[in-house]
DNA sequence: AATTTGTATGCAAACGTTTGCGGTAACGTT
DNA sequence: AACGTTACCGCAAACGTTTGCATACAAATT
């Protein structure tokens, strides 16, 4: 099965030169003529020679990969900061070793652990939003250079990588306000979750400076925003006396399930009730209407994380000061809130 | 930053061995008395030990990484593939490398050897479609066990795991007959595709063993089977004098296409035309009517894929029986076609 | 008492690479 | 002619682990 792997010694066997001349060469040393050099580098590729990546990252303590936790692997937005994540690190010369936590906390240490153990070289995490146990993360931290991307946490002090949640979900509603809408409702997450209370203060703030009443009647919390609760939530706000004239669900799922509940109550979208979701996921231009929502730009996160950890990993010894860096989204105006 | 490593060095100084003693103690060897091992394995815990995988698998050969390729990592399809790899993978200690190939037959022969390069045990790969420079893939073979799934080649002899694509489209067209469609248009691919071919013999088949004449006319091909081609397909079937009553879609994307144009056009799905999938993605139950589609067990497919991939890193020498796999898919019916 | 068995441990080599240090020519400088 | 430079190259150690073999001692068998 397996054909014999070319190694230094063979090669320095077949030139008469000494392995250190032979890995000199290769790795284009000032010491080696260029006659040599040129003998070894012609030899090597004939012989398909691959350094051996194993006895080398053994000798010099560096895998080159570098390990990605991720709660699920099936949400498109994740595949896109994978995506990301991927090609800057091809092209840094990078491998990368991807993990699913399923939101499990404990799978989500455990995890972490193999990875130090698989001699990763930092890691990049997306934290499941249950996440109250710090100190597995923080003692990660002493190890290993660690980002979190996507899902932020002030309890950990390490470079973040986000998006601009509390501006985008402001530009949303300042959006619903300019196409006259008044009674605004929100669909959100009750546990506590980073990127829902940004969102919510950021729907908040919006009212605040259009002085639109703020009504708690209209301000809905799901503990998993999903398709099914979005259709729940709007069967209780259209029964409500005072029905909100636009629905915000801060997830591109519930307010697919939104659009389908005004649909079956044929109210009409946008006219009497606008929505607005979050994500951009693939699903809001297959819903009829198209769903206005709020892009993230998953691969623009992704290689902006894994830029922050390869510097990190190249200068392991310094006091990082961690920054939180936001990158910026965009409002996708689609035919729920706007009809041409 | 890095808190010191224990090396079992280490350990052996700490509690007067030997190096080999430690290891032993720890690899659980019958060499070993009961309390040396309960010595050694509590020092060891208490120090946090990890062995060093590199050290491991430099010296074994072995890695315990099995690298994957696809060729885009944001379909859902194939994430839920990935899951069942990475599940599998971890519960039997392996670790898992994802790359992306983007279709680009280059990109992915260079991902390969960079794998190898790597160092992985196996390589699971979906090749991308316009695979037809075989040679790259075979070379690789020569070193590693490699084992196809989802888009499979014959060209390629190795295990190959699958969906019973010929079968799957076959149930779906008697489907289509069973709800009394007479005239029933296919939308597949132009370039050769392994999937394509099967799920167009099935169509052929279902015809055949049902009395139902073939007519060209309505077997349409379009080079990539997309959202987009399936709305222009439509558009053409459509303006046909002899209409179809029922259109499949090889592809679950082009199946959407299909219902917005109908939609579109007025036409009532699905007594007046029927419409049938490929894939069960999440857009098919979006989509309104929701979708009739064939569903692929990803998960099932990654997970009997990296099994035996697996088998075949842990007996490198035999000469193998390479298997063709083909995972049960189910046809779910939905208002596309059946109206309750 | 001598030999064999068994039990528990240590020695040392090997895996493939990198790199500090030292060595040897050849050449140029006094 | 003696010395100093320079340009090339090789020796050997080191990284942490596993494992065949040797060793040590005790117990058991002759």
């Amino acid at each position: 099965m397996k054909g014999p792997i070319p190694t230094l010694k063979e090669i320095a066997e077949k030139l008469e030169l000494s392995i250190s001349t032979v890995s000199r060469a290769l790795n284009n040393h000032p010491d080696i003529s260029p006659k040599t050099k040129d003998r070894v580098q012609t030899l090597a590729s004939e012989l398909n020679y691959i350094p051996n990546i194993f006895a080398r990252g053994f000798r010099a303590h560096k895998t080159n990969i570098i390990g990605v936790i991720v709660p699920n692997i099936t949400h498109y937005f994740t595949t896109t900061i994978i995506r990301g994540i991927l090609e800057e690190a091809s092209s840094q010369g990078y491998r990368v070793i991807v993990s699913e936590s399923n939101n499990d906390v404990k799978k989500q240490s455990e995890m972490l652990n193999t990875m130090i153990q698989f001699g990763v070289d930092g890691v990049l995490m997306s934290i499941s939003k249950m996440t109250r146990d710090v100190d597995s993360i923080l003692k990660v931290m002493n190890t290993l250079p660690l980002i979190l991307f996507d899902k932020a946490s002030n309890k950990i002090p390490c470079t973040q990588v986000v998006i601009n949640e509390e501006e985008a979900s402001y530009d949303a509603i300042e959006h619903l306000i300019n196409i006259g809408k008044k009674r605004i409702a929100i669909i959100k997450e009750s546990e506590y979750s980073y990127n829902s209370e940004k969102r919510f203060s950021g729907y908040l703030r919006a009212l605040r400076e259009n002085n639109i009443p703020i009504d708690e009647k209209i301000i809905l919390s799901v503990d998993d925003i999903s398709l099914n609760q979005g259709k729940r939530m709007t069967n209780i706000l259209m029964s409500l006396k005072q029905k909100p004239d636009a629905i915000f669900a801060i997830t591109d799922s519930a307010a697919i399930g939104v659009i389908k509940t005004l649909k079956k109550l044929n109210i009409k979208i946008p006219e009497e009730v606008a929505v607005v979701g979050f994500s951009n996921s693939t699903h809001s231009t297959i819903i009829e209407p198209q769903l206005t929502t709020v892009d993230q730009p998953g691969q623009k996160i992704g290689s902006v994380a894994i830029k922050y950890l390869i510097e990190e990993i190249n200068k392991p010894n310094e006091e990082f000061v961690y920054k939180t860096i936001a990158v910026k989204s965009n409002l996708i105006i689609r035919n729920s809130t706007f009809n041409v």
